[in-house]
DNA sequence: GGGCGAGTACCGGTATTCCGGTATTGCGGA
DNA sequence: TCCGCAATACCGGAATACCGGTACTCGCCC
């Protein structure tokens, strides 16, 4: 190993400053090297395409494209792009659909650098490490219903304060068709009302701010 | 200033690796060393006191005792404290009470590493240097009216999803001034009801996830 | 071809929220 | 001392939301 290439990293943060020290973080390894950064979705993109590297440390909230969508941009270009997830995201729902985008391994930003040192090595060499804390919230998931697209669709809406009438309009379904999804909706996330419902969804990163 | 002694820092940040990462960033800097880490509201406050470090650099989102409240407990102790908020919230009601709390200044995670290290040395030369962003939605703030400590108590029990009548019985008052509570948050806030309440509440900093 | 899940739609009934008033108390600043 | 603000409380009425059903269509998988 210490006679090969180093891997080549693309380092994607939207924050300059936790970019620019997992860099520093990373660079203290002689067989890490970052050679590339980006702080969108859209740049991720572009910058996995010029550069080609080994392994990509991706946030999930970026602003404009979300990382989940660069993720499936990425490995629908490449399907055998290697891409860490890095962040402080901790919803179940947040770790499973990018793993099921194609993510390789899930990290949250309080783990050790030796960790993430660790986990980029191994992803490199073609594993997808799991920590136990995140086996952890990904079984947790598993027992839990899953909200549809449409479903999802609504409670963003919801979470925009519209009333159940115009949501019906926006998606061009009936008022009651829309009180029907809400009532899956509660359902399935427990929650009794519509304030209860979005403050679960964005807990478990089925809905995100902004 | 190279003849002096090195600008001691306390560094807080719940997450290891940013924090792992801020640290390699200052200590760059030969007149910049970091004398304690934390990751707590409460170690915080005691790291400060056994350290007493010339600039503490806060996060606002930790576990437990918030950055704000340790802000208010460092400064209780010692009025004469330099904090410098360094976080990723960017709601003006953060931003408003973390300086009304006695923070020096307020940086966003996405700033420059070297506008970090600027702010910092200025800090600590008593200084309390304001980023055109900041002063920015500082004034935006000016322009708003502020939720009293009840109403955003309140809106706190509101966003957890309960009821009118329960929230009432919560704050020992009758239903109907828990409506009017909400009827002046919503006139506020300018939100036509408790869910986009809530919203526009987590985006300005007033209430936080969790 | 039958089952299943997602999406659609409607109904009747109840609960809750939202709106526009009015009013009292107490406290701190001009 | 007087004003304003925060907090409290009540009322009536309109609008919305929530609940428990039933039911049809479509596409998909076994």
């Amino acid at each position: 190993m210490t006679m090969s290439d180093p891997i080549r990293i693309l380092c994607v943060d939207d924050h300059r400053i936790v970019r620019e020290g997992i860099r520093l973080l990373l660079e203290r390894e002689p067989d890490l090297t970052v050679v590339a950064v980006a702080e969108t979705g859209e740049q991720a993109v572009s910058k996995y395409r010029a550069h080609r590297p080994d392994v990509t440390l991706m946030d999930l909230q970026l602003p404009g494209m979300s990382g989940l969508e660069a993720i499936r941009a990425i490995r629908n270009d490449h399907p055998d792009a290697r891409i860490v997830v890095l962040t402080m995201y901790q919803g179940d729902e947040a770790i499973f659909s990018a793993l099921e985008a194609g993510a390789a391994t899930y990290l949250l930003k309080d783990s050790l650098s030796d960790e993430l040192i660790d986990v980029v090595r191994s992803v490199h060499a073609g594993g997808r490490p799991m920590l136990p804390a995140i086996e952890a919230k990904l079984s947790e998931h598993s027992n839990r219903p899953r909200l549809t697209p449409r479903e999802v669709e609504v409670l963003e809406l919801v979470s925009e304060g519209f009333r159940n009438r115009e949501i019906a309009a926006m998606l061009g379904i009936s008022e009651e068709t829309a009180q029907v999804h809400l009532r899956n909706i509660f359902q399935k996330l427990g929650a009794r009302d519509r304030t209860a419902a979005v403050q679960v969804a964005l807990r478990r990163g089925i809905l995100h701010l902004r």
